[in-house]
DNA sequence: TCACTCCATCAGGATATCGGATCGTTTGAT
DNA sequence: ATCAAACGATCCGATATCCTGATGGAGTGA
């Protein structure tokens, strides 16, 4: 007795029920009548119950035939869902992901792990870099998705978090405490002017300790609490530490974590991912849901 | 190309996943290695996608195919669902339905239809007499759920809805005009002594003109005017009306529609059978709800 | 380096499935 | 009442599919 159904003669099924009439069915299938007829007999013969009504003119589902029918057109659906996922050009291709390299922690690995989960066919490609490169790749169609630091939400972005911008040092650093401050920083970070109008304002001395293109320089530096830095505070690293300065130096602006979509054929998978962000993020993403 | 996917190789396939290797899959399947090796083979070369990383010892899955899996594992729980809906014993033989004439509608025939939609394979037999009579039944075994109406609601019994006990006669009838009051009941309606003594205490002579077994005979009389019936508000069948008599006649007490189930072996499907009831009522079953 | 384990592949045979033809039944028109 | 058309079940021969058992090659640990 098989225990498997087979999913092509359910195929046949839905379409004789549909028709009413296995000849019909048969030519929608193009297959023979025999074969159809044949494949309605092997389904009775394998569940063991009568699935037609064989009185009369054509043929009628039976009750049991009716439960069947239910169960019949969900085992089709999952069975194509499965093949257009596994197998259509759509779910294939590469998506360029761009992320200022400060907020990839926590949440980006996460997302792109989902992601890859669920659509193993497509290749993310994560690119970090500072906010302004990011927005120019959006726009020359060099990223599809991108997360930005700005003070502001644009209009075309979606804000994701609004934090704080801290002062961060080594863990138990004291490089804070020098004058004049001792600052370390990429040449194009995005906070770097921010800071540098604060402090100004604030009248305290600094220097630029470090100024490099190169994110390992900074983090050496910083680590070696002989320069401080500034971060997101929902993203410090743990291997850095927020200062508790006590007031000696100016509080930071806030910053807003934003996100922009780019639009085109890639759409939808676009759409996925940033709902995995959304999510990561702790945003409902309302319009989603209510599309569903 | 087939369009298709097949059972078994998806069967072996989760199998193979699960132990990492083929030919421990194979024992488990009471399969040779090379026939689950060739159904991997096919189902990869359908899937146009390798589905195993074969470099090393044994055989791990690839992205690709830990999506499979997890759809495979629908798939499969699918299968073997319809399985077990269309050929369990479980899922056959017979229930008694106990329902009081006066309630058949509107509910019962709407929870009929949908259960039979659901089990096909059980034959439910409606048995309405009075309740009196299906309390016995129920205790005696020889009915599985019974709807009973009662002024109170005993322990062991589900109140389903409580509701006004009113004075209906035929379309535009004057028999409740008339003096002694003209009634119809059968012999054995539990409404009758509630009726009766209702009568009495407001001072108003009666006399029976119908004392009939048949059910028949009672709406007969009451459609041609010749006397006057009671019945629960819910449930007044659209040829009667209800009697706008204006004080002139007693209220009547309030009466519970209840239902009672049966302990055993179809105790499940006993339950599924009072969920339909429940849901017809608009009662909203929380146990059950809470339970899933 | 040498067994040992594990998987892919090949050849042969059993089984399943399909297409074409035939037969019996129902149905609606004459 | 009769008959032709429509329809489904079944039989037969050809083919395709899938399994078993055997063989070979690759990786692995002593």
């Amino acid at each position: 007795m098989p225990r498997n159904l087979d999913i092509t003669a359910l195929r046949s099924f839905t379409a004789v029920a549909d028709e009413g009439k296995v000849t019909a069915a048969a030519a929608r299938l193009n297959l023979t009548q025999s074969a159809v007829s044949m494949q309605l007999k092997r389904l009775e013969e394998a569940l063991n119950q009568p699935l037609f009504d064989r009185s009369g003119r054509g043929i009628a589902l039976t009750a049991e035939g009716e439960l069947l029918l239910g169960y019949a057109r969900r085992m089709i659906a999952l069975n194509d869902e499965i093949w257009t996922r596994m197998t259509d050009e759509q779910f294939e291709g590469e998506l360029t992901f761009g992320v200022p390299h400060d907020i990839v922690y926590p949440h980006v690995p996460v997302v792109l792990r989902r992601f890859a989960r669920e659509f193993p066919r497509v290749k993310v490609t994560l690119n970090s870099t500072f906010t302004t490169a990011l927005k120019s790749d959006l726009e020359r169609g060099r990223a599809d998705l991108i997360l930005t630091t700005e003070k502001e939400t644009p209009p075309g972005a979606e804000v994701l978090e609004q934090s704080q911008l801290v002062w961060i040092g080594a863990l138990q650093g004291e490089a804070w405490k020098s004058r004049p401050l001792k600052l370390a920083y990429e040449r194009a970070c995005i906070f770097r002017p921010i800071v540098q109008s604060a402090l100004d304002d604030a009248g305290i001395p600094w220097e630029m300790a470090v100024d490099s293109e190169m994110t390992r320089s900074v983090e050496a530096t910083v680590s070696a609490d002989l320069a401080i830095h500034s971060q997101i505070e929902a993203a410090v690293p743990p291997y850095f530490e927020v200062i508790d300065h006590g007031g000696a130096l100016p509080s930071l602006s806030a910053i807003r974590i934003n996100m922009y979509l780019a639009d085109g054929p890639k759409r939808p998978m676009i759409e996925r991912l940033a709902t995995l962000v959304r999510e990561a993020y702790g945003v409902s993403g309302g319009m989603k849901l209510a599309a569903e």
